[in-house]
RNA sequence: GGCUGUGUAGCUCAGCUGGUUAGAGCGAACGACUCAUAAUCGUUAGGUCGGCGGUUCAAGUCCGCCCACAGCCA
């Protein structure tokens, strides 16, 4: 009976012009947390993106490249978008490229409907014209002759050209958005379009001649013509569900998710085009602001501030990055971001409150019920109360954008876990067996806690969250799931050894004020984090001096079984080791490659510092190092067991 | 110039249709605890809620003007 939930999210297609930056990736992440939330709560989803490849810009910077346009948008959305977002997570159902057949006849298609439908005229318009943005400007838009952003001068062109009467339909769509306030969101952004529509909107140019730019979508019914970028690019949103059969049911769903930057053309164009179109509406549009510096300055390369979304995934994992951009910036405004903020909430909430935690009643479960999870505790403690009644406040949150107070709801009950723990303390309950039902209850209920809290913030931290309940032994749960106390599985064995979730990164002491930024603009020393991935630590303090046995014991060494091996494809120094280590295998990277040829270690036995914190080599993690010596001409060689032991012994 | 936002503790942000001593997280200090990733938990931190004026029994929360910043339009 009860109607099926159904949401479609699509991103901006990106222009595939420039190597992707963080707003590109900033705003993939706001869909993909939209569309896994989605999934989690039990709607049908569908989340599409995908790259925008004609237009005058893009031909000039393949001509530049020495390449044909084919070919380097080839190269950029294949090589540069679209492999950083598979390497981001970014869980994308179909990946749009305006160059595909099926966008193009798609276009095609509309057009001539539109055409035909009276709404497309041929027209001669003269005016200045701005090469790099690629429009014509007004003389009152000029700033000392230029037109901001573009390095030349405007010229004076003579076009003739295919208009869309979009000034029809302003009253159309400006009572739509009257009657519909959710349309646009936030409402900062809708205000504006209401702005713009007070006024006349004009018609808009949709079509270029072909001599001048040959790179677009042919107007079906005038060779000489090539579709303009927006009439090409805003249709992507529907043809690739049309082409996959996918129109029904998703279209009507669809949330849009933008930069601010591109308001105009998604409020504005796009519905008047789908109205002349004869198309239903989109559902919603989202739109974001930007991503600044740390000092609330714009980013950019020539301001050398701008953060490289490559690096931050290498050196922080897909989690923490995806969390620190969804619960440090809000859509409404432009939000400052950088490595403090991405090292402050990997350490605050993911290790120390969400990592530590799972930490601590991992080992109290081992220690105190034999690793297996007990009778599931009472529903009615406040803590379970709590829990189960925690999706339908942060559901809210989610649908309303509210991003980063959906994640800090879940947060604070991650802390009243904690703080459960303490108060009721199973580390006493533990020495008196006659309390033993009270110690299996509280071990349950962090576990279900756990359980709960891992599927509300899977959106954001999708890879952790199921690593998480794994070292639970837990398995996946929808959002509905986290409504019923008592679902994990009482009797689950809960696995002996699980990596630590977050490991902790140290910030450098210089890190705290976010002034500390440098004001003068030079890239200057980077005030990051230090992460030590293998080398030994540079710290003098840490390089000399006895330690204790205390010290020793923390480092866990073990056999290792090396079941695999192959050379890093981008460095010639690596080796990428998959190791037995007894009951779980590793992946090791290690720089021995000059001494040593995959071949020559596998079935060989190493001794592995296992506990050491995972790290990402030319972008490929590492979970420990390999122990090797060095003689003196600095030959290398892997430290290995003097008679056979098993895989995974503990060396001592 | 017009318009729309934003301006709340050192930092990042909550505060719905006006109503007890203005909240949270981070950071800092002190204390508690030891199951845990030197983790956690508690207490403390005295912010004229950008400024001025007004409406009201009562305003961060409504109105007017002003200032700063961002953006849109012209």
């Amino acid at each position: 009976m009860r109607m099926s939930k159904v949401f479609y999210v699509t991103t901006a297609i990106d222009y595939a012009n420039a190597a992707p930056h963080i707003g590109h990736v900033y705003e993939k992440i706001l869909a993909d947390f939209l569309a896994r939330w989605h999934r989690l709560d039990g709607y049908q989803t569908y989340f599409l993106t995908g790259t925008d490849e004609h237009g005058e810009k893009i031909a000039r910077a393949a001509a530049k490249a020495g390449k044909s346009p084919k070919e380097f948008v080839d190269e950029l959305a294949e090589g540069s978008f679209r492999a950083l977002y598979n390497r981001l997570g970014i869980s994308y159902d179909d990946f749009i490229r305006t160059t595909q057949e099926r966008h193009k006849r798609y276009v095609q298609e509309i057009l001539q409907k539109v055409y035909e439908a009276g709404d497309i005229y041929y027209a001669e318009y003269e005016g200045l014209y701005s090469v790099g943005s690629e429009r014509f400007v007004t003389e009152k838009e000029l700033v000392d002759g230029i037109f901001p952003g573009d390095s030349e001068p405007p010229v004076l062109r003579r076009e003739a050209n295919y208009f869309f009467r979009m000034e029809k339909y302003r009253p159309w769509l400006l009572e739509h958005l009257q009657n519909n306030p959710d349309f646009i969101q936030p409402t900062g952004y809708r205000n504006e379009v209401l702005e713009m529509l007070k006024e006349p909107i004009g018609d808009l140019s949709i079509s270029r001649p072909k001599e001048r730019v040959p790179w677009g979508i042919p107007i079906p019914w005038d060779e000489n013509h090539v579709t303009y970028v927006w009439f090409d690019a805003l249709l992507n949103y529907v043809s690739a569900l049309v082409a996959e059969g996918r129109f029904e049911p998703f279209w009507k769903h669809a949330w849009h998710v933008i930069g601010k930057d591109i308001l105009k053309p998604h409020a504005v164009f796009w519905p008047t085009m789908l109205k002349a179109a004869g198309l239903p509406l989109y559902e919603k549009l989202v739109v974001h602001g930007h991503i600044l510096a740390l000092d609330g300055r714009k980013m950019g390369k020539s301001l050398g501030n701008a953060i490289d979304p490559a690096e931050m995934l290498e050196k922080y994992g897909v989690d923490a990055l995806h969390y620190a951009l969804l619960r440090d910036t809000t859509l409404a405004a432009d939000s400052p971001f950088g490595e403090p903020v991405i090292v402050s909430r990997l350490n605050s909430d993911l290790a120390n409150d969400l990592g530590n935690l799972l930490s601590r009643v991992r080992t109290m479960l081992l220690k105190y019920c034999g690793g297996v999870l007990p009778q599931p505790s009472p529903a009615d403690s406040p803590i379970a109360r709590e829990g189960v009644s925690l999706a339908a406040r942060v559901r809210p949150l989610v649908r309303e954008l509210r991003f980063n107070l959906a994640l800090e709801e879940v947060l604070q009950y991650v802390r009243n876990l904690n703080k459960y723990v303490n108060d009721q303390k199973p580390w006493e309950l533990a020495r008196d067996e006659a309390k033993r039902k009270t110690l299996e209850d509280v071990l349950y209920t962090v576990v279900e806690g756990l359980r709960i809290a891992s599927v509300l913030l899977e959106a954001a931290i999708p890879n952790k969250a199921k690593e998480l309940r794994r070292a639970l032994g837990l398995g996946d749960y929808s959002v509905a799931d986290t409504e019923t106390w008592g679902l994990s599985p009482a009797g689950t064995r809960i696995p002996e050894d699980a990596p630590i979730l977050f490991p902790k990164l140290e910030a450098s002491p210089n890190d705290a004020g976010r002034k500390a930024q440098n004001a003068t603009g030079k890239p200057a020393a980077r005030p990051e984090p230090s992460v030590q991935p293998q080398a030994a630590s540079n710290d003098p303090k840490a390089a000399n001096g006895p330690i204790s046995i205390e010290d020793f014991a923390r480092i866990e060494l073990r056999v290792a079984e090396v079941i695999a091996c192959e050379k890093h494809p981008q460095a010639d120094k690596l080796l990428i080791l998959q190791l037995n280590v007894g009951d779980h295998t590793r992946q090791v990277v290690s720089g021995i490659a000059q001494w040593y040829k995959p071949e020559d270690l596998i079935g060989r036995k190493l001794i592995l510092v296992a506990n050491l914190r995972p790290a990402k080599l030319r972008g490929v993690e590492s979970q420990g190092m390999i122990l090797a010596g060095e003689d003196e001409a600095g030959n290398v060689v892997v430290v290995t067991p003097e008679k056979d032991l098993p895989p995974g012994a503990r060396v001592r």
